[in-house]
DNA sequence: CGGTAATTTCTACCGACTGTAGAACTATTT
DNA sequence: AAATAGTTCTACAGTCGGTAGAAATTACCG
């Protein structure tokens, strides 16, 4: 999975925020801080879709994107890519869990056993 | 946490599969494919060293270097560096939680229940 | 239908980072 | 002190992300 730059992880954010898909302008709006040219928005649009992360509607005029993963998907897939990558699974998985506060530990033992 | 690129990795999992510190003319004959120049070596050190990943011994003449952390340790950093960007922790581990499989469900288990 | 406006794509440039290594410098040994 | 071994400096090319204008495309209005 590729990385995602500054500008690219921005835009995710409001996409990740947003129930619906959103145009382009729509992102520039959002944000404001940045003074953007609505092609760099659509430039940087494009790369994410072609990356993955963004799906775009081009049925409507403007076209509309959203994320492809919700946030905690997109988290929760990248620490997989990261275990995925070691030859000693149970070791990193040892080490991860030996770095949890005692309560997120509880929190894992519930998720484990099913709520 | 910065990351790490191809001839990096390479470097990185040379000294990961190194017990001892080694100097870079010993990285050098353990990467025959690219026959790469002993400076080249030394430079990628100095920038693995820069971000964290080596430690260097001065103290001897071909300085000699090690991986900070080891491979799992390094992993599970990494993976706790994705979820220290989540703003909803448990939703993130429970995504996490259901990615994966039955036996390594109850990897996790026996790991939280402390052996 | 043809022109104008909106939207998207193409092309480009800059800065940062990585791979790569020679040149220059420093330390060691004889 | 000279020669050699080792390290740092400097540099350049390639890729990636931020940025946006130019060019192409599409849609709408009169």
């Amino acid at each position: 999975m590729a990385t995602l730059g500054e500008l690219e992880r921005s835009i995710m954010d409001v996409l990740w925020a947003s129930r619906d898909s959103l145009s382009a302008y729509d992102l520039q709006d959002a944000l404001p801080d940045r003074k953007l040219a609505s092609t760099t928005i659509l430039t940087v649009l494009s790369r994410l879709e072609k990356k993955g992360f963004v799906l775009r509607d081009r049925s409507s005029r403007p076209h509309r994107y959203a994320a492809a993963a919700d946030r905690e998907e997109h988290m929760a897939e990248l620490m997989h890519e990261v275990l995925g990558g070691a030859s000693n699974r149970t070791a990193v998985l040892e080490r991860f869990v030996g770095q949890v506060s005692a309560e997120e530990a509880e929190t894992l033992r519930r998720i484990l056993n099913g709520r």
